[in-house]
DNA sequence: TGTGTTCATGAGAATCATTCTCGCATGACT
DNA sequence: AGTCATGCGAGAATGATTCTCATGAACACA
């Protein structure tokens, strides 16, 4: 009810589509897909930046990246499939997951208070991280 | 300690800074810049683009104007300077300013639980507003 | 109210991320 | 192995935003 997914794409599986889902899940923190190009050549894998930015799509499509969108440039992490939010360090880019129950509550209950009906929100937390604190 | 701003720029008034504001108080909910500029012109305001972005940046800068990034372009709207959160239509863009307390606390909470320091968040609600329900 | 200094404007070029095009390569399935 | 749709790559295209720089307008002060 909430996704038909009416032409369910089969997904073939590529070298370079695994090349950047592994690279994602040996980072911690949101990257940008250039940064993610660069990275993968620095590696000696040859990918194309066109296929990087499909396969973070796909990927998106798929639920097993989230997408922040910064200023200008979308930034790209692996994530747990469940709903979640962000406590992202402003510093670093390290990421935590974190849930919330009670906001999901609210924003539904705001939404209908004000007559909106299929509501969805984003929610994300900035901060500088423990680490970065002290080393400046 | 948390604005210290340090190079107060005066800031001049003009005819297109007053059109821009005067503008985004008569529109209700987040247009994007170029929309913004289509209107002026429209109504025989002759503005630059690119003023209309230094206009718009401005207006932000001084915590008049709030932003929301969708995807690709960014979308302005005339807003309270208090702290708040927006319940937007996703169809016709209508826009109602809500505060929440509790996410401001939870917000902190989790942050602080983290060791997360001078924390910031945003969070927006979307869906569609009654009058788009009903009207489809 | 004149006048100079300084900041703002505007047209178009430049930038930058992202998407598209299209010919070729390669998975998936028989 | 053979077929064939789908994915790939390089570079062009797109589209929003920012920059450049010569001209114009605000503001402070005499």
């Amino acid at each position: 009810m909430t996704r038909p997914e009416p032409t369910e794409a089969p997904r073939r599986q590529t070298r370079q589509r695994s090349a950047v889902l592994a690279l994602l899940e040996q980072l911690d923190g949101f990257r940008t897909a250039q940064d993610l190009h660069a990275l993968l050549r620095e590696r000696g894998e040859a990918v194309g930046l066109a296929t990087v930015y499909r396969a973070l799509q796909a990927l998106v499509d798929d639920g097993l990246v989230d997408v922040l969108r910064g200023d200008g440039e979308a930034a790209y992490r692996r994530c747990s499939p469940v709903h979640h939010h962000h406590l992202v360090c402003r510093s670093c880019g390290r990421t935590v997951e974190v849930a919330d129950p009670p906001v999901e509550r609210w924003a539904a209950r705001v939404a209908a208070e004000h007559g909106f009906a299929d509501v969805q929100h984003q929610l994300e937390v900035f901060g500088t991280c423990a680490a970065c604190t002290t080393a400046r």
